[in-house]
DNA sequence: ACAGTCGGGACACCCCGTTTGT
DNA sequence: ACAAACGGGGTGTCCCGACTGT
């Protein structure tokens, strides 16, 4: 790897967790700045502007939280055991771009304005919740879950009350929501299980 | 109410929209001056700044969220119909200030820094959960719901997958999401039911 | 005159030393704010950028200059009296805008590119030009002058002897140059006298 | 000579009329790039930077205009046709060197700071005069001019007048001020000539 | 001998939030 | 309530000179 990508690399990476706490509009390149130790010039030379910036490090962030959020998944044997994780992982597990959630900052950040970065937002939502509906539907074929699951329900349901604990445990600054809503998936994962 | 009281509230009605659709940072006081009509002494006359109207702007929009979701609640008879009502108040029925949730939106947008707002969020979850967690006790109290349950717990529950559920809706321009969750949720409370 | 119009002044007569130094693509907005004391905001809410400043600026300077070149012309007695003080302004008076002739100092600058400046700098040649062959037309009139006499190459003649005479007195920094075509002008207009 | 020289030479010869057109602070490398079909490095093997390029292209073009001035001169007999030549050389042979006279151009756009450069045109105008002096003295000599004649006045006047008429023509974009010029001078040297 | 890459630095222009006069 | 004024910071652009290959 060239000199040029490696600082690219580094610029990604301190822009994803910039972004991520600060937001679109409230992050500047003199942040980029500080965190990275270049100048515009050296910043401007990889990429086209902010814009750009922004689209790539939300990239870096919400594969770095996937990746987070799939840890060990597959070590587990059956499709609850797999949800189970991936929201443990969710609840537990920091990735290394800090800030929170970037599908759910990203989203509400790019509620206003901002088309390329709220499609790339969607398009994350759909392929994690496909992810999860996915081995729901693994698990509805070998059996382990009652035949005529909602998968999508499912799936959307984690989702949405995963990411708003989220919200919420930020808010107060622990994990309290969070360990509530874990204890409700899984609660409603294990009533799934088929007799 | 004298004309300059008239003005006032006017600022800060349209300030709760557009504060709540571009976040603090991405509002700029020309966004401000085009939706009053007034010019930046105009608006400096009434408030101390630009921190002080988004302080305003929030209890104004939490304000409008808060009475539409509790719209009609006292119609209703039992803590079942009561917290139904409040869902399908979330789901359905839009508040005067355009751009989704308030207590979403801020929580998220004062993440990083502006700890006076992210005060404010933090005291509207809490009231907004205790509004409900108090259905809950009193429906506990009347012995409409199990003894057992845990009031905290389920406030919480859904508060956080409404707002996790506004959050995909947004992102789809679609009410699915909300819906799944609205189901579940009904299905959730009908489940605490006494016997 | 209002506070605004006495900064907008400051500015221009600051702006007029500095590219008359410098250039127009060796001034920096940076040296702008150093001389006026104001930051960028502060000069850009009174020009629209740095070209138009640079017009300004320009037709400050040669005003200023014009002026100084025609001081005390009107208490002299005829023709040649009035364009030996002409002649001897140029050479001795300094105005108050430092760095040379701003006719020959933008004429040059403007040799490459910037059409409106150099159509700015045409004009005041012109002007001068006119000014000293309307001297010489009326003494002509009034027999002070020999018929035949080309006024039109006579003041050709002074404007460009005294604009070369001056870069060289520049470079050389000293009048010896000058004064050379000073004494030569002056000896031409005697020549030119009616018998 | 080396193909590397022959590059070397092409750079100068380029850098020249890039430099005399457009001055120092107003050409970039980029426009030398673009000239010369080479790229930085391939510039930077021949020159330490921007400043020995500029010194060196003022060397060409002094050079390529001081022998358009000089040509034919020796073909002349006597000091009076030898410096008619010269006038001549100046009003109509254009040089290699596009932008006019270097020693005009390089003067203003070095009055401000870059001494070394200006250093540079200070010896070359005093070459330019010692020249002409030397043809009046050698004419005093040989009582082709009337003896008293001061070489070095006659000298600054015609460098001065030819410059400052250059200055007007280009301004204009025709050659009437410099043939104005042209005629006095040619006046005053005849009116030199001894009896 | 030259090309391409890289990054520091400066620059122009723009806009924002705030203060001041009126 | 407005208008003008101003300090400050933002983005994007360009340029220069050094470095890395080849």
């Amino acid at each position: 790897m060239s000199k040029g990508d490696e600082t690219r690399q580094r610029i990604v990476q301190e822009a994803a967790g910039i972004f991520n706490r600060k937001g679109y509009e409230g992050s500047s390149l003199a942040d980029l700045m500080e965190a990275t130790g270049l100048r515009k010039g050296g910043i401007y030379r990889h990429f086209s502007g902010k814009e750009q910036l922004a689209l790539e490090a939300f990239e870096y962030a919400w594969g770095a939280a996937r990746d987070a959020r799939l840890h060990d998944v597959d070590f587990n044997a059956g499709a609850i055991p797999q949800l189970k994780q991936v929201i443990a992982n969710f609840v537990e597990r920091r990735g290394p771009v800090p800030g929170g959630c970037p599908l759910l900052n990203t989203a509400i950040d790019s509620d206003d304005g901002n088309d390329a970065l709220r499609e790339r937002v969607r398009k994350a939502v759909s392929d994690w919740k496909k992810r999860m509906s996915g081995i729901l539907r693994a698990g509805m074929k070998k059996d382990e879950l009652r035949a005529g699951t909602d998968a999508d329900a499912i799936a959307t349901l984690i989702i949405a009350s995963l990411e708003g604990g989220l919200m919420l445990a930020r808010l107060d600054k622990n994990l309290t929501a969070l360990r509530v809503v874990q204890a409700h998936l899984e609660q409603l994962l294990d009533s799934l299980a088929a007799d």
